[in-house]
DNA sequence: TTGAAAGCGCTAACAT
DNA sequence: ATGTTAGCGCTTTCAA
C-alpha cells in the first residue's frame, strides 16, 4: 500500500521557498505577505491538500476557558441524576484539554435560586454557558444577560421560545406529542377515548408540556379527526388527583391516556394499585418509578429524552466549538425514542453507543 | 475562580528531584528505576493528581496505523449505503491522526469476492480490520486468518456465533425480534394470527434472521403462550411470494406480520397494490421503499438498525483504542429503535445526535 | 515583508 | 539507575 505521507506547514515552507513563518501568516490570513507570496503558498497548500494537525494546534494554544453548566439540582430529582451520571469522566476529559466546567446548580422549585445562580455565574465571567432553565421568564433574563456580555449559550433540554442561542439541544416537544398521539391510535379501537394529563404546574412556565399537548391533538386532528379526547390539568396532590383520576375513569371510559411528563408514574401507580388493566398509559423518561411500572405493565410508552445524552452532546458541542473551532448546529434534535417494557433494556445499558456518537479525534 | 494550573511531568520531576525521564519511565513501568524513586514519583504524581496530556502524546507518538475495513459493496444496496453515507469527515478525521483506513468492498451475493477480497486485506496486512460479514463461514474463516497474525478486528453488524473479536457492535437480534412481538401483541386482539415471514436466503448463513424469529417466538411463548403462529420462508422471485401471500392471507386470516428482514416492503408493497389495509406489519431497517410505505400506512414499524452509527461506532472506538490505548467493550449493543410513520424523521435528521455520542476530545 | 527560534507536554533514544 | 536532549506540528514573538 503506498502511504501517502502527511504534508506539514514545513512541506508547503520547503516547496513554496519561504519560511514557515510565513506559510502561518498565510494560512491564518495575518497580513503582512506579499501577494505574490501569498498566492504562491495558498496553491501549494491546496496542491499537496494541507490539513492542519489539530492536536499540534490543540496543544500549542493551550488557552483554558471557564465554562457554566447552569442546571437544577439533581440530588433527589432522578431524570437529573440520570442527566449526570457518568459525565464526570467527559468533564475531566475536556479538563485536561483546558475547558474547566463549573456546574451551578439551582432548585426546580425556587426561581430566586435560580436567579442567585445566575448571577453568580456572571460574575465568575465564564467564556460559555451550558443551561438548562425550567423557568421561562428567568431563563430569558439570564441569556440576555449573557448575550449583553458576548457570552455564548447553549441551551439543553428545556427551549425557551424565540431565542437563537448557539445550539439549542433536545427533543422537539411537539413531535413527541405527535408520536404518542400515534401509538395510541395504534394501540385502539376507533371509538376508543383518549386522556390528556397534566400534573398541576405552572402551564405558563412549562412550554413543554404545552408542546406536546399541542403535537398530541394536532396528531388527532390530522389522522383521525372524530376521535374523542379530553384534557385535564390534575393536582399534584395525591389525594386529590386520585380522586379526579377516578372520577374520570368512572365518568369518561378513557381506553388510553398520554401524560405530559415523567409524572406519568402517578397514573400507572393508580391503575396498578386499584387493579385497573388495559389501559394504553404513556408519558415521558426512563425513572425508575416508570420503568417499573413499564415493566409491570401499567405504563405501556414511554417517550426516552435521554438527559445523559443532552448533557453529553452539549459539553461536546461547545468544547469542539471552543477548541477546535467546530461549526455548530443551531438546533441538534435528538431522536423520538419510544421505549417499552422490551427494550428499554437496550435502551439503558447503552444509551451512550447510540447517541454516543461521540467521537474523540 | 480558583484556575488550578494542570500538572505536568515536569512538575511531578521538579517535586520529586528526579529528571523527567525518571518520571517517565516510572510513569510508563519501564523499569531501571530505583524502588525508593519509583514510589516517590508514584506518591508526587497521585498528590498533584497527574493527568497526562493526551493532545502532546498523541503529537508526539504520531504512529502510523493500517485500517481495512472489511465490507459490502454498498452500491445498489440502500441498506449499506447509508452505513457509508457522510463517514468520509469521520474517515479523514482519522487520517490526519495517523488511521489509514481502507476499504475493501465484497459483493454481498458473491462468497468467492469476499473470500478475494479478504486475501488482498491479509496481504496488506493491516493493523486492524473492520468487518462487516455476511457469510458465515467465510467470515469465520478470514476472522481466523486474521488471529493467526494477530491482527485485531471488530466485527460489527452481523454478528458471527462463537468468536470473540476485539468488539461486536451492532444490535441484539434476539431482543429486537421480542420487541417486535410486543409490538404486535400491543396492537392486537387476543384472538389474532401472527405471521413470521422470512424471505428466501440460505438460512443457515443468516444467523441473524433466526435469532430474530427466536426471539419474536421466544416473547410469545412467555407472555401469550395461546397466541397463534405461522412461519414461512417466501421464494424471493415476485411472482412466487406474491402468490404465496395471497394463499396464506386468505387461509390463515393474519392480523399482523413481522419479516425478519429489510425485504419488508415486498409484503407492504403487496398489501398496497392489493387495497388489503388493517394488517400490522414490522420489519427492519430505513430504506427508501420502506419508509415510504410506512408513510402510507401499509407498515407500522421499522426496527432501525441505524447502519451509519455501526460504522461511525466501529472507526471511533478502535481510532480510540488505537491511538489513545481506550478500554473497548467486547460488546457495543445499540439501542433497539422502534421507528414509526410520526418518528422516523427525528431519526433521519440526526441519527448521529443520538448516538453520535462520538466524543471528540 | 520575511525568517529564526522558542516552546506547548510528551516520548524515546542516547549518554552518563 | 538516572539525566539530557531532540523532535512531533504548530503558534507566536522578536529580530532583521
Amino acid at each position: 500500500m503506498v502511504t501517502i505521507k502527511k504534508s506539514r506547514i514545513k512541506d508547503i515552507a520547503r516547496l513554496a521557498k519561504v519560511s514557515i513563518g510565513t506559510v502561518d501568516r498565510v494560512l491564518h490570513s495575518r497580513g503582512r505577505v506579499s501577494p505574490h507570496t501569498e498566492q504562491k503558498v495558498k496553491e501549494i497548500a491546496i496542491k499537496i491538500n494541507y490539513k492542519p494537525n489539530i492536536l499540534a494546534r490543540a496543544l500549542v494554544i493551550n488557552k483554558k476557558y471557564n465554562i457554566g453548566l447552569f442546571i437544577p439540582q439533581p440530588n433527589g430529582n432522578e431524570y437529573w441524576e440520570q442527566a449526570f451520571e457518568n459525565n464526570h469522566k467527559l468533564i475531566s476529559k475536556f479538563e485536561q484539554l483546558g475547558l474547566n466546567i463549573e456546574l451551578y446548580y439551582y432548585s426546580a422549585e425556587n426561581k430566586k435560586s435560580f436567579e442567585e445562580a445566575g448571577q453568580k455565574i456572571i460574575k465568575s465571567q465564564p467564556n460559555a454557558v451550558i443551561m438548562a432553565s425550567l423557568f421561562l421568564h428567568e431563563g430569558l433574563s439570564f441569556y440576555n444577560q449573557c448575550c449583553d456580555r458576548s457570552i455564548p449559550v447553549i441551551i439543553f433540554d428545556t427551549t425557551i421560545p424565540y431565542l437563537e442561542p448557539l445550539s439549542f439541544i433536545g427533543i422537539d416537544s411537539f413531535q413527541s406529542g405527535r408520536v404518542a398521539a400515534e401509538l395510541m391510535t395504534l394501540t385502539s379501537h376507533k371509538k376508543d377515548k383518549f386522556a390528556i394529563l397534566h400534573f398541576d404546574q405552572e402551564l405558563v412556565d412549562a412550554p413543554q408540556m404545552l408542546e406536546r399537548e399541542r403535537g398530541f391533538i394536532s396528531y388527532l386532528d390530522e389522522k383521525c379527526p372524530d376521535r374523542k379526547y379530553i384534557v385535564r390539568v390534575l393536582n399534584n396532590k395525591q389525594h386529590y388527583y386520585q380522586n379526579e383520576i377516578k372520577e374520570m375513569l368512572e365518568k369518561d371510559k378513557i381506553s388510553s391516556i398520554f401524560v405530559s411528563t415523567a409524572k406519568v408514574y402517578q397514573i400507572g401507580s393508580y391503575l396498578q394499585q386499584n387493579k385497573i388493566p388495559g389501559i394504553i398509559v404513556i408519558g415521558y423518561d426512563l425513572t425508575s418509578k416508570n420503568i417499573q411500572l413499564l415493566n409491570d405493565g401499567y405504563i405501556q410508552f414511554l417517550i426516552n429524552e435521554n438527559p445523559r445524552l443532552q448533557v453529553e452532546q452539549s459539553i461536546n458541542t461547545l468544547g469542539n466549538y471552543l477548541l477546535y473551532g467546530e461549526p455548530i448546529n443551531s438546533k441538534i434534535l435528538f431522536p423520538i425514542e419510544i421505549i417499552t417494557r422490551t427494550n428499554f433494556n437496550s435502551h439503558i445499558s447503552n444509551s451512550s453507543a447510540s447517541h454516543q456518537f461521540a467521537e474523540k479525534v
